[in-house]
DNA sequence: GTAATTTAATTTGTATGCAAAATAAATAAT
DNA sequence: ATTATTTATTTTGCATACAAATTAAATTAC
């Protein structure tokens, strides 16, 4: 009885592990220029795209673990990126504010993007929407998957 | 001027990072009975292919990190599914080999990709190879970045 | 209007991932 | 043969990811 499924070349789990972590050290040298990390950038384009959001939001927007944005925000702030702020309605709250630091780097930060695209030669475009719509199959299956696991 | 390049919808890593952490968080009911993390899996399953290979062909088949694969080893030997034994040749290599307990768990595990292509409702056979392809292009692609900047 | 529930965010503890340094043993250079 | 280099693995320090527990404030239920 063969057990093919086992196999680590079946897997498509593994090839989103391997890629995502290639990813992210592929950013490193990119991301150096404004000393950051790659979950700390990707919290710094959610702002550019929009400022004052909510903790919240940003979760929602970046995916990232909750108890990670604690920290990574710490880290934004250190780094005079951006302040957080306690809304002034809801004391539960907070917002997150793009210094104007945090703002100016955008500028930086807009070669990146197309320096990225250059590490990805063999991809066309059409490959990269096609790998866009596939993936994002993917993740919606996931997230159902998750969220029925919770409701049980 | 537009900037929708750092918009993160038009971001592919951050596709990848967003799967591959929801698919760690799905397999993790998957792998309760046992009682191992997606990591620990990875290595198991590299194992239940080929045992008694060495640490480096270990790493080299997972892509995981050398570092954490030195604790992961110590927790799955731990868990008595390895042992892990000194080269007779070579005294600077370890082998990993598995113990009867790790071979048995294979049988348990036999069912975990069945229950995880479940969860992927929406994506047919042959979307799937697809975004195999599709991945596996983006794969070579990073390698090559990556290991063309260890050489500079 | 007080109690119970929900929501927003943080904290805690464990497991990785990344990079760089350290260690030890084998191989190459001379 | 001794030194220099390479290879295999581990260790260290930092940043995150996950889950669960905690805290504080708002909302709902009664």
């Amino acid at each position: 009885m063969t057990d093919n499924a086992l196999k680590l070349d079946y897997q498509l789990c593994h090839r989103f592990y391997t890629v995502a972590n290639a990813f992210t050290r592929a950013y490193r040298p990119l991301l150096r220029e404004l000393d950051i990390t790659y979950p700390q950038y990707v919290v710094l384009m959610a702002l550019w795209e929009k400022d004052q959001i909510t903790i919240h939001q940003l979760l929602e927007k970046t995916h990232i673990d909750g108890g990670a944005m604690s920290l990574i925000l710490k880290k934004l702030t250190q780094k005079s990126f951006v302040q957080v702020i306690h809304d002034r309605h809801d004391k539960r709250v907070k917002r997150v504010v793009l210094s104007d630091y945090g703002k100016t780097a955008k500028h930086t930060a807009q070669k990146i993007p197309q320096q990225m695209r250059c590490n990805l030669k063999n991809i066309s475009d059409e490959e990269g929407m096609e790998l866009i719509r596939l993936i994002d199959k993917v993740s919606d299956d996931l997230h159902t998957t998750l969220c029925e696991a919770d409701t049980q």
